[in-house]
DNA sequence: ATGTCC
């Protein structure tokens, strides 16, 4: 593999073997380091450069480690004309992602507090591994949400116009509830506003520094504000969305699995009626997450409301980290139609692009980006180098260093409380094993993959957030 | 990530 650093946090690996383009990672060298020490993480991003119809490169971010054939942290732009669509490059949690609200309190309002709320927030959010979410569904109303996502919630009464407004493609792609398999609607029927486990949280924070006034005050932060972060998915629906798909794809295309570097990039030639079905029920599966993060949103201003009398509590925005969507790019020159995947990637588009909500279009759209627990987390507006670099994306998070089960080996739950509580952190958790594996030991400096984003102009510094309660799975 | 095995 020939690894060559083209400027400053930019390097390639050149096309070789199968590669249709090279791979272009973005990361410092501390942050590359840590990918050669993961093994394939580079490796799995070069096999996703075979890709029929792939534009320019396949693209590594500076959060990027090993995921299912692709790895988390990429993004592949393929060719509408001629390209494909793979679910690993998707991922299993389909439509993944993070909303953040802000409200009208100063952290001062919520100190002494904490434990009320987060007790409340836990008590109205059903998470964990468990059954059941914060809105009653039945099967029709299922089939309302895999088919328009956040205008069924609205119309339900469970948003706001002005959620849609302030929420990536407005909570709606083009689902199509039919090519949603029976197994996966039984699993979601129940699941509408549930957190979910692994490192979905649902927390509350204090905005504790400003790098962009100006871009902070349009997205309606200011300092010492109290805002709640929600990181959660499709749940149960999306898993099975994505694994009988892959199933039903290996079925498909018995010889293009065998011809793979990796069979866990299995892929269908967009057009093909496999391809069409996967990218309906990846689209219903992404209203599904939506609707999801929705519901717990309902939950959060019943809490707020509650304890704290005010119902300002409004959605900055919606972003997701697990979806392809089809986009024009500039590739030598020219406007091309590509399915971009975006597998534990954030859009981030400048200013001025069409797609990003008219409050914010003269900034750049918000991209929010997670820390992990007990850390702190970053609003970053979409940069003005996005769409020349990674197709107008960004890192996603702070990306796992240590696995599962070696965190697990490492951390106890309850001394890991007891120290964020020590520094006025509530951490709350159905289990004990998920905070262990969730701890920030478990991940990168996401201070690094933001100082990263930001010198490349790929997505730029708003605001840190601080966390003062947090609810886990 | 996930009714951590239909």
């Amino acid at each position: 593999m020939h690894l060559t650093e083209l400027t400053e946090n930019v390097h390639e690996i050149a096309r070789e073997g199968e590669m249709r383009v090279p791979t272009r990672v973005f990361a410092s060298e501390p942050l590359l380091e840590k990918m050669r020490e993961e093994g394939r993480t580079l490796e799995q991003g070069s096999n996703v450069a075979t890709l029929p119809g792939i534009q320019k490169y396949s693209v590594v971010l500076p959060d990027g480690h090993l995921g299912y054939g692709f790895p988390i942290g990429g993004v592949a732009a393929v060719a509408m004309d001629g390209g494909v669509v793979s679910p690993g490059g998707i991922g299993f949690d389909i439509n993944c992602g993070v909303r953040v609200l802000r409200t009208d309190l100063d952290y001062d309002d919520v100190r002494g507090h904490e434990q009320a709320l987060v007790d409340r927030l836990y008590d109205l959010v059903p998470c964990g591994l468990g059954r059941g979410g914060y809105v009653r569904t039945d099967r029709d109303d299922l089939e309302g949400i895999l088919a328009v996502g956040m205008e069924w919630m609205r119309d339900a009464g469970h948003a706001r116009q002005a959620d849609l407004d302030h929420c990536e493609e407005s909570g709606r792609l083009p689902g199509d509830p039919d090519a949603v398999p029976e197994d996966a609607k039984r699993r979601g029927v129940n699941q509408v506003g549930s957190l979910g486990s692994g490192n979905h949280f649902l927390e509350v924070q204090r905005v504790t520094d400003l790098y962009d006034a100006a871009t902070a005050d349009a997205f309606g932060l200011r300092e010492g504000q109290v805002v709640v972060m929600i990181h959660s998915g499709s749940r149960g629906l999306g898993h099975q969305v994505c694994q009988e798909y892959i199933r039903r794809f290996e079925r498909t295309y018995p010889d293009l699995v065998d011809s793979l570097p990796d069979r866990q990039l299995v892929y269908a030639p967009l057009g093909d009626p496999v391809a069409e079905d996967y990218l309906g029920a990846m689209y219903a599966a992404a209203n599904f997450a939506w609707a999801n993060r929705q519901a717990m949103t309902q939950a959060v201003r019943e809490a707020v409301a509650d304890l704290f009398d005010t119902d300002a509590v409004d959605l900055v925005y919606d972003v997701c980290h697990n979806v392809a969507k089809e986009e024009t790019h500039t590739v030598d020159g020219e406007d091309v139609e590509v399915l971009v995947h975006r597998k534990g990637a954030t859009r981030a588009f400048p200013a001025g692009h069409p797609d990003v909500p008219e409050a914010y279009r003269d900034v750049g759209q918000p991209v929010l980006l997670p820390g992990s627990m007990g850390t702190h987390s970053y609003v970053l507006a979409g940069g003005e180098r996005s769409m020349e670099l990674t197709f107008g994306s960004t890192a996603h998070g702070a990306g796992r260093l240590k696995s599962r089960t070696q965190a697990k080996r490492e951390y106890t739950a309850g001394d890991l409380q007891q120290r964020l509580r020590s520094e006025g952190v509530y951490v709350k958790a159905r289990s004990g094993a998920t905070v262990a594996e969730e701890a920030p030991g478990a991940y990168k400096d996401v201070d690094e993959v933001v100082r990263v984003s930001d010198a490349l102009g790929i997505g730029t510094k708003v605001a840190r957030m601080r966390p003062v309660c947090n609810v886990k799975g």
